[in-house]
DNA sequence: GCCAACGTTGGC
DNA sequence: GCCAACGTTGGC
Protein backbone atom coordinates (compact mmCIF):
# COMPACT_ATOMS: atom_id res chain seq x y z
CA UNK A 1 0.00 0.00 0.00
CA UNK A 2 1.11 3.44 -0.70
CA UNK A 3 1.89 5.94 1.57
CA UNK A 4 -1.20 7.96 2.94
CA UNK A 5 -1.29 11.35 1.45
CA UNK A 6 -2.13 14.69 3.12
CA UNK A 7 -4.70 17.26 2.56
CA UNK A 8 -6.37 20.18 3.81
CA UNK A 9 -10.32 20.67 3.25
CA UNK A 10 -11.64 23.91 3.78
CA UNK A 11 -15.70 23.89 5.24
CA UNK A 12 -17.29 26.64 6.53
CA UNK A 13 -18.17 25.53 10.11
CA UNK A 14 -21.68 27.39 9.96
CA UNK A 15 -22.19 24.77 6.81
CA UNK A 16 -20.21 21.69 8.05
CA UNK A 17 -17.83 21.75 11.56
CA UNK A 18 -15.28 19.07 12.87
CA UNK A 19 -17.74 18.71 15.82
CA UNK A 20 -21.07 17.75 13.28
CA UNK A 21 -17.91 14.82 11.57
CA UNK A 22 -17.15 14.04 15.41
CA UNK A 23 -20.94 13.25 15.96
CA UNK A 24 -21.78 11.85 12.54
CA UNK A 25 -18.51 9.88 12.82
CA UNK A 26 -18.54 9.95 8.78
CA UNK A 27 -19.85 11.92 6.56
CA UNK A 28 -19.43 12.69 2.45
CA UNK A 29 -17.79 15.44 1.97
CA UNK A 30 -20.06 16.87 -0.45
CA UNK A 31 -20.63 20.55 -2.35
CA UNK A 32 -17.03 20.61 -4.32
CA UNK A 33 -18.13 22.76 -7.71
CA UNK A 34 -14.81 23.91 -8.58
CA UNK A 35 -12.70 21.78 -11.37
CA UNK A 36 -9.37 21.36 -9.82
CA UNK A 37 -10.85 20.34 -6.01
CA UNK A 38 -12.47 17.99 -8.29
CA UNK A 39 -9.87 16.73 -10.11
CA UNK A 40 -8.08 16.07 -6.53
CA UNK A 41 -11.22 14.63 -5.23
CA UNK A 42 -11.54 12.32 -8.58
CA UNK A 43 -8.37 11.20 -9.77
CA UNK A 44 -5.85 12.04 -6.38
CA UNK A 45 -7.50 11.26 -3.08
CA UNK A 46 -6.56 7.54 -1.43
CA UNK A 47 -8.35 5.39 0.84
CA UNK A 48 -6.31 6.53 4.27
CA UNK A 49 -5.28 10.04 3.11
CA UNK A 50 -5.19 12.20 6.01
CA UNK A 51 -7.08 15.52 6.12
CA UNK A 52 -6.84 18.37 8.03
CA UNK A 53 -10.09 19.95 8.58
CA UNK A 54 -10.43 24.12 8.04
CA UNK A 55 -12.59 26.17 9.35
CA UNK A 56 -13.09 29.68 6.99
CA UNK A 57 -14.91 32.30 6.92
CA UNK A 58 -14.70 32.54 11.01
CA UNK A 59 -12.67 34.61 13.23
CA UNK A 60 -10.38 32.84 13.51
CA UNK A 61 -9.92 30.10 10.66
CA UNK A 62 -7.62 27.79 11.59
CA UNK A 63 -7.53 23.48 11.42
CA UNK A 64 -9.86 22.31 13.72
CA UNK A 65 -8.63 18.54 13.57
CA UNK A 66 -8.12 15.54 11.33
CA UNK A 67 -10.00 13.71 9.47
CA UNK A 68 -9.28 10.23 7.40
CA UNK A 69 -10.77 9.14 3.76
CA UNK A 70 -12.47 5.86 4.18
CA UNK A 71 -14.27 6.33 0.68
CA UNK A 72 -12.61 6.93 -2.76
CA UNK A 73 -14.27 9.39 -5.29
CA UNK A 74 -18.17 8.99 -6.45
CA UNK A 75 -20.37 11.09 -7.80
CA UNK A 76 -21.39 13.73 -5.97
CA UNK A 77 -25.12 12.94 -5.87
CA UNK A 78 -26.47 16.44 -5.02
CA UNK A 79 -25.53 17.93 -8.20
CA UNK A 80 -28.01 15.58 -9.68
CA UNK A 81 -30.61 16.89 -7.41
CA UNK A 82 -33.03 19.96 -7.83
CA UNK A 83 -33.24 20.33 -4.31
CA UNK A 84 -30.62 20.54 -3.83
CA UNK A 85 -27.91 23.72 -2.75
CA UNK A 86 -25.11 22.07 -5.20
CA UNK A 87 -27.67 21.23 -8.13
CA UNK A 88 -25.88 21.42 -11.43
CA UNK A 89 -28.35 20.85 -14.20
CA UNK A 90 -25.48 19.84 -16.36
CA UNK A 91 -24.68 16.93 -14.47
CA UNK A 92 -26.46 13.50 -15.04
CA UNK A 93 -26.25 10.26 -13.86
CA UNK A 94 -24.01 9.17 -17.33
CA UNK A 95 -22.23 11.89 -16.51
CA UNK A 96 -21.89 13.22 -12.87
CA UNK A 97 -19.00 15.86 -13.31
CA UNK A 98 -18.95 16.34 -9.75
CA UNK A 99 -17.45 14.04 -7.35
CA UNK A 100 -16.75 13.36 -3.36
CA UNK A 101 -15.13 11.28 -0.74
CA UNK A 102 -15.86 9.79 2.09
CA UNK A 103 -14.16 10.89 5.72
CA UNK A 104 -14.14 9.67 9.15
CA UNK A 105 -13.56 11.70 12.06
CA UNK A 106 -9.95 11.16 13.94
CA UNK A 107 -9.85 13.68 16.07
CA UNK A 108 -10.61 17.15 16.92
CA UNK A 109 -7.17 19.15 18.11
CA UNK A 110 -7.19 20.58 21.65
CA UNK A 111 -6.69 24.26 20.22
CA UNK A 112 -7.62 25.58 16.96
CA UNK A 113 -4.01 26.08 14.83
CA UNK A 114 -4.85 29.55 13.11
CA UNK A 115 -4.25 30.70 9.94
CA UNK A 116 -2.05 33.07 11.54
CA UNK A 117 -0.07 31.04 13.50
CA UNK A 118 0.71 29.57 9.84
CA UNK A 119 1.76 32.94 8.38
CA UNK A 120 4.07 34.02 11.28
CA UNK A 121 5.96 30.63 11.26
CA UNK A 122 8.57 30.28 8.92
CA UNK A 123 8.18 26.45 8.51
CA UNK A 124 4.84 26.86 6.85
CA UNK A 125 6.70 29.34 4.43
CA UNK A 126 4.85 27.85 0.50
CA UNK A 127 1.54 26.39 1.78
CA UNK A 128 -1.30 26.91 -0.19
CA UNK A 129 -4.02 28.11 2.50
CA UNK A 130 -1.85 31.07 3.27
CA UNK A 131 -0.97 32.28 -0.24
CA UNK A 132 -2.78 34.96 -1.03
CA UNK A 133 -5.34 34.61 -3.37
CA UNK A 134 -5.55 30.93 -3.44
CA UNK A 135 -8.90 29.98 -2.55
CA UNK A 136 -8.84 25.92 -3.40
CA UNK A 137 -11.11 24.15 -0.86
CA UNK A 138 -9.15 20.90 -1.34
CA UNK A 139 -5.51 21.29 -1.23
CA UNK A 140 -2.17 18.63 -1.39
CA UNK A 141 -0.35 19.32 2.05
CA UNK A 142 3.36 18.17 2.41
CA UNK A 143 3.95 15.59 5.08
CA UNK A 144 6.13 18.41 7.24
CA UNK A 145 3.60 20.67 7.23
CA UNK A 146 1.01 17.62 8.24
CA UNK A 147 3.23 16.78 11.00
CA UNK A 148 4.02 20.00 12.36
CA UNK A 149 0.27 21.33 12.40
CA UNK A 150 -0.54 18.11 14.27
CA UNK A 151 2.12 18.80 16.81
CA UNK A 152 1.27 22.37 17.71
CA UNK A 153 -2.90 21.31 17.93
CA UNK A 154 -2.05 18.48 20.30
C1' DG B 1 -20.04 44.22 5.20
C1' DC B 2 -16.11 45.27 2.21
C1' DC B 3 -13.51 44.09 -1.50
C1' DA B 4 -9.43 41.80 -3.78
C1' DA B 5 -8.60 37.98 -6.22
C1' DC B 6 -10.04 34.47 -8.46
C1' DG B 7 -13.13 31.12 -11.52
C1' DT B 8 -16.83 30.74 -14.86
C1' DT B 9 -19.84 32.20 -18.47
C1' DG B 10 -21.21 33.76 -22.77
C1' DG B 11 -21.09 37.03 -26.65
C1' DC B 12 -18.46 37.75 -30.41
C1' DG C 1 -10.40 31.30 -28.31
C1' DC C 2 -10.52 36.01 -26.41
C1' DC C 3 -12.00 38.70 -22.74
C1' DA C 4 -15.53 41.57 -20.27
C1' DA C 5 -18.95 40.84 -17.07
C1' DC C 6 -20.48 38.45 -13.52
C1' DG C 7 -20.49 35.41 -9.38
C1' DT C 8 -17.94 33.46 -5.48
C1' DT C 9 -14.55 32.94 -1.94
C1' DG C 10 -12.80 34.11 2.21
C1' DG C 11 -9.75 37.09 5.05
C1' DC C 12 -10.15 41.21 7.26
Amino acid sequence: MKPPRYWLFKSEPSVFSIDRLAKMKKAPWDGVRNYQARNFMRDEIKLNDLVLFYHSSVQPAGIAGLARVVKESYPDAGAQDKNSDFYDPKASAKRPIWFMVDVEFVKKFSRLVTLSELKSDPAFKGMMVIRKGVRLSIQPVSKEHFERICGLGS
